[in-house]
DNA sequence: ATCATTTATTGACTTTGGTCAACGAAAAGT
DNA sequence: ACTTTTCGTTGACCAAAGTCAATAAATGAT
């Protein structure tokens, strides 16, 4: 949990005071290995942070799977556009490794955006960081090749490529299975 | 200017003080055709309101113009990106119906941030907004054909389809204009 | 109105990724 | 340890988008 706080201090100065009242409105949950943190229909009403395990948020497109992000210790954990909305989620998230996660829930995050300024502005930037990341990744799909895709992966974020099965980066990356086993047997 | 007004007031309340303080920091400018708001390598240090006009967002990659995105009377016009790291552009914003926008600078709008709440709460909200639209263009790239892309477009937002000539819209949609022409034509 | 430039279409061919199937390796369950 | 799935690779073939080039249509400039 002091990971989290030490996340927040990069972002903004929170007294001891707010601090508190955020830690109070955390709870802690655990997940073993691919049970469900939400399912398609449901709506997300929490941001979690997560203290361990790795997660994928995932929907289903004639039927198959499209995995849209990986979630590691570190990272917040949501649907963040059905928590924004409030409209009912298309996507899974489930998880890959046995998880601990500290859920905060959209109401008691309201209310401290209200209560507390400070709280309000992490909301801003962690909105604002969350904007920055998935405007990277549609560049990449835009600009890039599966290809290109696939070395500015490795080169990123080589720790992914070792915790995540081949077919699950092939679906992140927008590609078959087979065409990533071939881009790496091109040399 | 009552346009952006009626906008705010979508997303939250506004006293006509903070509103004022807002508005006296608005900036009118008027921009022909084809000249740039914003070249590669300047920092973005605003953001406007499109009043009238049309833009486009693009970069180079070797030596092709990739577009990202087009404004409209009505919306945000910046490199968000580098509005908020500070960095500098690797994108063009160039003026391709003549235009007239308000600006805000960073600067003006951080002391805003600090002087009222609502307009820090504003900021949250904007934020959240531009998350949505670009995660929600990311599940296109991510999850559909260049055909389905097209058509998504076609009944989406027409109106962009008569007003940008077709090559930019197939950068846009990441493909080349010879295949939108024959997509086009296979009814 | 004419001429020049830009934009859209079409054709022939290439490249890249997808599909289907087979096979072996690895992992999970008993 | 053995069996059963699951996963990764490879091959043959297919489909879709890219490339290059020619031409037609639309737009802009004078």
């Amino acid at each position: 949990m002091q990971q989290l706080r030490s996340y927040f201090s990069k972002l903004t100065k929170l007294t001891d005071k707010e601090w508190a009242d955020y830690a109070d409105c955390l709870v802690k949950e655990s997940y073993p290995k691919k049970s469900f943190l939400l399912e398609e229909g449901g709506a997300c009403d929490f941001i979690a942070f997560v203290e361990e395990g790795v997660f994928r948020f995932y929907h289903e497109v004639e039927g198959e799977e499209k995995i849209t992000a990986f979630f590691f210790s570190g990272d917040f954990v949501t649907n963040y556009r059905s928590f924004l909305t409030g409209g009912p989620s298309e996507h899974y998230i489930q998880v890959l490794q046995d998880a601990t996660i500290y859920k905060i829930s959209k109401k008691d995050l309201h209310e401290l955006y209200n209560k507390h300024r400070s709280i309000e502005r992490l909301g801003r930037l962690i909105a604002e960081n969350l904007y920055l990341m998935v405007a990277k990744r549609l560049d990449a799909f835009h600009s890039s090749s599966p290809e290109e895709r696939y070395y500015e992966l490795v080169n990123r974020n080589s720790k992914l490529l070792q915790e995540i099965p081949q077919y699950m980066i092939a679906s992140y990356l927008g590609i078959k299975p087979e065409t990533l086993s071939r881009i790496r047997a091109r040399k």
